[in-house]
DNA sequence: CTTTTATCCTACTAAATTGGTAGGATAAGT
DNA sequence: ACTTATCCTACCAATTTAGTAGGATAAAAG
């Protein structure tokens, strides 16, 4: 029960991207595999699976980088987690209906649905421009 | 990100031995096995973390078989599944004090934090007692 | 007291997943 | 023309998952 490092990463690269978002230039791969500590190449799939997911674009010309593709606000942890993995299904067998083969099983699917439905609204709860704004408030005085 | 079947078969065994719990005997692994749709040999496994956890005893003599080793509203899923699992640490850093290399880490790990108590109390507020119930509930007027 | 049956315990394994690296094609800026 | 950044596909080692297998042990039944 973890999440994998491709939507740790990719949660960081968006933050990075989210407050880099109001400079000029867009963001490099190479400035977030250097800040994020993960090698070029690794961050290629990363970067590759967010822009699949359409979370980012990279825009070219002068001034060029990755950027978010729609406001911060808009973008939730959640988003990101689905760019990486599919829809979040804590167990397998729950998107089948119909039949219940064992006696207990309608009682325990409801609560894996409710606890994956839990999971996804916290997750589905928070956005980048309040992650973003709360790391700038932490590090005001720094 | 998904439970394993350790812990889905774990929690319809000890639904099971719940909802058998005022009868006479205790339950047989062979019995489980059939009604969970297990064969004997992977029980095996899931009844000895059971039983490492001191969540289930197995009593001899007459009338034998394993039950529940505490009244069913004191074992709540998270027991079930740290029996299966170690404590759940969604990422594995999250123990981790001290430096933060990375220059977002404060506030992302923080929001993991908040994700993995929440996911974890979501677990420890629900009970065998409950599901029980609720099932008896559902199956009163099949 | 022998046989059967249930539990207990350790070892093994095939398949899937994870967390990457490698190589090169492509495109675009200088 | 050269360099640099991105894009794209293939590969791989290590770990985890979801079991099976074999046999030792204990205890109940005949």
């Amino acid at each position: 029960m973890k999440f994998n490092t491709k939507t740790r990463y990719g949660l960081r690269t968006m933050l990075e991207l989210t407050l880099n978002a109001e400079r000029d230039e867009g963001t490099l791969q190479k400035e977030i595999a250097e800040n994020q500590d993960v090698s070029v190449k690794y961050l290629d799939h990363i970067i590759a699976d967010l822009k699949t997911a359409g979370l980012i674009v990279n825009v070219g010309g002068k001034k060029s980088g990755y950027r978010l593709n729609k406001p911060a606000e808009d973008i939730t942890i959640y988003d990101i987690y689905v760019a990486f993995e599919n829809e979040l299904v804590i167990i397998d067998c729950l998107h089948l209906n119909g039949e219940f083969p064992r006696k207990q099983i309608c009682v325990l699917k409801e609560y894996w649905c409710e606890l994956n439905q839990s999971i996804k609204s916290s997750m589905k709860s928070k956005n980048l421009k309040e992650l973003a704004q709360k790391h700038r408030n932490v590090n005001k005085y720094k």
